[in-house]
DNA sequence: ACCTGAACACCGTTCAAGT
DNA sequence: ACCTGAACACCGTTCAAGT
């Protein structure tokens, strides 16, 4: 039995480096969810044993970090480079500019699962959390804004995408219930749920049930941005 | 050896309720972290085995769905009850008005430690979310919004709460180091690595190294919560 | 109605020992 | 330099069985 390739079994084992399980770590999450991410499940991917991996990596903090600063650079990549350079678009307002960078990052952030979580969960000073900075900062700069204001209003930004998708992917529970993964059916419970309650203490909610169950988040989400956006021209 | 009081050994055991677990439960997220609370250490505070929790609540995640329930009641006690309803001002904008009502609110979550990362990982729809909701709806309404922006505008608003606060208590680290439990010195670790960046290539970031790594996060969070009652206020 | 005991299938992490 | 084997101290959850 000739091997006319170089390689026995699963075909592909180049050497090991903390890259690459984080790479790995980042498919284990997209594929399964944040919590099924183990050190042995990771181990598993590379054939080795799950104490292995603390050749590369110091805890599993320590590569949740690694898996943020990643993160970081591929929301850097999609946002700015696939979304904004792309299209040039040079009369645009920076204003207009912003909320596209904004829109962006929520969509990068819902297509990558559990990403938020991730992120949402620390805050890691990389390499690349200064990739996704600079831009956002050097746009209000030139808005105008001092240096701290413009450090302020990124941050927040940032802040405010992230909690918003955060949010909006999280688990939705009615309390007496429990967990329902079915978001659509447990978006209508808690349409019912706000419904039912005494309309002569809790009206406004009453009346704000309908709004506030609609599945598709994208106008709230605009709705906010836009707030601070229009908040942040009036500042200037 | 006569006792004159009724019970033997710990002194205090009346029956065992789901609201005495979720009140436990609580008691350990906040002595302890969330991270720490799990069914066994719960069942330990009352004397029973962890199977014997599961006879109160359905699961892990149901019992934390109970404890967001009691903090968003607590919530609405700690802002509208303690610190609105008690100084009545009358002569105040419902601009001033929001603009405490968030001050409050983030100052309740800081002050029970995790609560915003037991919040902001679900979104829970017992009867304390209405309890919530309502008191700010009303303003919103009587300030001449419409309900779909009302709600909205409340959505956005408690989740530009939570969301900062969650980041604001979240675990520092420098990606290559790992995590660092110090804050103040992380934070001047941070501020280093932001000051070593390449000049040419970050010159914004470096300048905003100072102001991105200020140990007091309340000028930031008071930046943001303006910015955003102003775009309201432009928007009615 | 309420609780136990024991088990199942997992975790993160450490560490001596191997090659 | 890189990896194993085995152990430690845990998890959430289930389920027959007890009272």
């Amino acid at each position: 039995m000739p091997r006319p390739t170089s390689d026995k079994a699963s075909s592909k084992r180049p050497p090991i480096t903390t890259e690459l399980l984080v790479d790995a770590a980042i498919e284990l999450i997209e594929a399964d969810g944040l919590d099924s991410l183990s050190m042995r499940r990771l181990a598993d991917c590379f054939g080795i044993q799950a104490a292995s991996v603390y050749w590369y990596v110091a805890s599993k903090e320590h590569m949740l970090d690694l898996v943020v600063d990643r993160l970081l650079e591929m929301a850097h990549q999609s946002v700015f480079v696939d979304n904004i350079q792309r299209r040039p678009a040079d009369d645009e307002s920076w204003q207009q500019l912003l909320r596209r960078i904004a829109i962006a990052y929520r969509a990068f952030l819902l297509a990558h699962p559990d990403a938020a979580r991730v992120i949402s969960g620390r805050l890691v000073v990389g390499p690349n959390m200064a990739v996704l900075l600079e831009p956002l900062l050097t746009i209000f700069c030139e808005a105008g804004m001092n240096t701290r204001d413009s450090a302020h209003a990124a941050y927040v930004l940032l802040g405010y995408v992230q909690g918003f998708v955060l949010h909006e992917s999280a688990p939705l529970s009615t309390a007496e219930v429990g967990p329902n993964d079915d978001r659509t059916t447990s978006l209508s419970q808690m349409q019912q749920a706000l419904l039912a309650l005494p309309a002569e203490r809790y009206p406004n909610t009453r009346e704000a049930a309908v709004a506030l169950t609609r599945p598709d988040l994208s106008a709230r989400f605009a709705f906010g941005v836009d707030r601070f956006i229009i908040g942040l021209s009036e500042f200037v």
